[in-house]
DNA sequence: ACAGAAGTTCGATAAACGTCGTACAATGAG
DNA sequence: CTCATTGTACGACGTTTATCGAACTTCTGT
């Protein structure tokens, strides 16, 4: 069951945007980010049911933020920064971005 | 009746994100960063109807992405470039930037 | 005063979204 | 083999969203 990636080539800023302006999902990406190793869907810390993880991790993955590969019972996940990179310059950096005071 | 604009220390990552993923609303932003000219709302050629367009001119404003001012019966828009760029620097530089070959 | 132009407001509607619970499949440990 | 772990699939739910049309307000020109 090898999950639908889209290509770098393919991907579209609208729904890039969209993926990236929910709080739980933005959550998962900053701790993406942070630590660039690949993780579990349960090694985030969200305050949702497994099911509603799922579906935010489906949704990054479909619009090609992150990238998902199987590992015994555990999906690995993993920032497309390099393909975010190529397509949008600077997006992924400025949303990472802390905060200015 | 003067429309709510957020503050700047107010804008929201995951809201103005969310005013930024749709097409239609995407290319209004556009049109506004391509002529730094305050345009009136039935200067975009947008492929929907009026009381839509109130709807996509007022998401954009709540999240603080344009700014209104009235002048007769016209409300002009501009974007509010400096105040993202204080609060979200890069974020709107990456998001107008065409897109690479 | 009247007519036109520019937007808003107010339902309405259909689709998408975020969330959950339960049931299920697949893998790894004992 | 059995069982716990990890995540998915499916249905359900309430909310939000994008869209429309019709009626309305406000300003401007004549």
């Amino acid at each position: 069951m090898s999950a639908h990636h889209p290509a770098t080539a393919e991907l579209d800023l609208a729904t890039v945007l969209h993926a990236l302006s929910d709080p739980q999902r933005l959550q998962i990406v900053r701790e993406l980010a942070a630590d660039p190793e690949p993780r579990a869907c349960g090694g985030f810390d969200l305050k949702v049911t497994k099911s509603t993880c799922t579906h935010h991790f489906r949704v990054l993955r479909e619009a090609g933020v992150i990238e998902q590969q199987q590992l015994g019972t555990s999906r690995l996940n993993s920032l497309r920064r390099a393909d975010l990179d190529e397509r949008f310059p600077g997006l992924l950096d400025a949303v990472l971005a802390p905060v200015p005071a």
